[in-house]
DNA sequence: TTGTAAGCGTTATCAC
DNA sequence: GTGATAACGCTTACAA
């Protein structure tokens, strides 16, 4: 089982199939690997025919292209890639890092993303950086030794910077998605995280709440400072004072949220509602909050940006400030194949989509608070 | 804007950010592609000298490789994977073909199989076939011309077959996830779907449910077969009939779940319960149940192969057989890394994870019914 | 410890 | 239409 039984404590069964027979073994040597040389000489034509005919070159007589694709097929010879873009100085792959796949902005993110690219021949290498710098900066080296021919990243934050300088400095093609990182120009899909914190922290106001606390990342995040700011003018603008307290920063994930609101049920003075700065934090406050036998909204009110994806079938229950994953997914993608065709140095764009606010019971609407 | 603006018609603001100045653009020339040689020119050693350096062999000098360190780190020189993957006839690249990473269970597996993939040095390249098997069979083609080391493939089918005998003719190291493909022999990692769907339907008799419906998938995908055996044996064991009405058979996604759901409410006699053979068909029977204006579990009792993940936390609500999505993933690549590392013959691995049975309330549990 | 030559699998270029 | 040759950027094998 050799390290396999560690991986998991939860293997149940583990069974060979049926065995591999002797005269299988026979055929081994005759599908080892075939190159289009060894076409070539099946065919008896020079390597540059197969070259033609395998790039649909036009300058192959008919007779001797059904002749090579015949041998192709008979072969199973599948052309590499390597070889073809060592020489060609193009892959058809983008590269594509971001924090989390399983954070469900990101997942739409990824699956718009893949499907944009690929009706213009391009895959997807992806990577997770888990939010950590260190890894970030790891990937991108390895992805352009990988020479994909662009890059979308969605930056953990401005300590991203250092990483993404090399790009700049070759002019790599590149997207960054979400969150921008200072001092770093380059094309960008954001959304409107100061306008939709905002009308969500408005709309809590309009509600009746009045002691409204904000779970917020760290500053280093771009998002987190627009939806901070956009927090901050909406109290403003209702002649409602900033209270310090009322503030819990922590990481933008799961444990994160829980963390801030342990810390928030700690004060002496509760607010009556909450805003988290994204659905990560939002579900780890929920968690502190119903293992404290807090229920939402009947205790305090929740509400956060970005949606839960599937849950609003479910039980349509968080209001939520929500972001359109699928485009900024697809509009990266064509946004990193559009300086890929061009290389040219134009100006960096920036792409900012629009927020939704989505009212449901969360946030007490309807209690008549 | 140039194709821009018809994807998404939902950009709000397009603004360029401060432009590249002359000065900038003169650097441009020196920052042209470095390779080997140019190091090697440098440093005034030979490309054989970097080489060993960059592979941290041995026999250099410390004098030596510092000066070569220097020249690498001064001109940015990072080595290309192509020419070394062209002669190593390693990438240090996984292929993972999915249904749909939108789907958390998938999520999961994808997040765990690229940590798993990246401790031992490896990526991923991630492709999603929307359950189409003429993607499923471009992009194995594909995988296989970038050279990847190994396979991790959630097949859509039976019909897969074709698209992965390919594979197993190269004895290329390939693991099938979660269902498996009449007629392919290779490793395996399979949940426990008869004894689970048996479990969970035994549950909704045990809750006093005598009408039970099922939505399942296509005959083709094992999966199905499975958790329908499972449902079957369940009723039959109970001593209850089996009823060709209560049967919807649809495709594996929401859509088709909606349908299915459509369906059954159209029947004269409706069922108590009903189970979903996974969770995307779950919830969109949930959608179209809300739609009708029925509620889950007082009108009906609805679970499902599948936890909803986040769902859990937000409103503890589905009943449902959990499948251990991260082992799914890191057994997978646990298994394809050491197909990898010792190509062997070996006989191909079944791994079948656990399930475990979640009781909430969509059931009716605690109802009284 | 370091260097030389050949070649991985493909294509650009220029002949024929 | 087709082929010979060099080259993409690197490493293996051998020599010095």
């Amino acid at each position: 089982m050799c390290g396999l039984a560690d991986a998991a404590t939860a293997i149940y069964v583990t069974v060979p199939l049926s065995g591999i027979t002797k005269v299988q073994m026979a055929d081994e040597r005759a599908e080892m690997k075939v190159s289009l040389r060894d076409v070539a000489k099946q065919a008896g034509v020079s390597p540059m025919t197969v070259s033609r005919v395998i790039n649909n070159a036009v300058s192959v007589r008919q007779e001797t292209r059904e002749r090579v694709e015949k041998v192709i097929a008979s072969l199973g010879y599948i052309p590499n890639r390597l070889a073809q873009g060592l020489i060609s100085q193009r892959t058809g792959t983008i590269g594509l890092i971001i924090p989390d796949v399983a954070n469900p902005f990101f997942a739409l993110v990824l699956r718009a993303a893949e499907i944009t690219a690929r009706r213009e021949g391009y895959r997807l290498l992806v990577c997770n950086t888990e939010g950590d710098v260190g890894l970030e900066r790891d990937y991108i080296h390895n992805l352009i030794s990988h020479q994909v021919d662009g890059l979308i990243i969605a930056p953990v934050g401005d300590r991203s910077r250092s990483g993404l300088l090399p790009l700049i400095r070759r002019k790599y093609p590149l997207v960054l998605l979400d969150r921008s990182a200072e001092g770093i120009e380059c094309d960008l899909v954001q959304g409107d995280s100061l306008g939709g914190a905002q009308r969500l922290v408005q709309h809590l106001i309009a509600l009746g709440h009045r002691r409204i606390a904000m779970i917020l990342g760290p500053d280093d995040v771009s998002t987190t400072r627009e939806r901070y700011a956009g927090y901050c003018e909406a109290l403003n603008t209702a002649g409602l004072p900033l209270d310090r307290d009322l503030i819990a920063e922590t990481t933008v994930d799961l444990p994160g949220g829980y963390r801030a609101m342990q810390q928030i049920l700690r004060l002496d003075e509760r607010p009556s509602a909450i805003f988290a700065v994204n659905n990560m934090t939002a579900l780890g406050a929920m968690q502190a909050l119903r293992e404290q036998g807090l229920s939402v909204p009947e205790s305090v009110g929740l509400v956060c940006f970005d949606d839960v994806e599937h849950l609003a079938i479910l039980a349509p229950f968080m209001t939520v400030v929500d972001q359109p994953a699928e485009a900024f997914g697809s509009m990266a993608a064509q946004m990193v194949l559009e300086r890929i065709a061009r290389r040219a140095n134009e100006k960096p764009r920036l792409v900012r989509l629009p927020t939704k606010l989505i009212v449901r019971v969360s946030c007490g609407a309807g209690l008549g608070r």
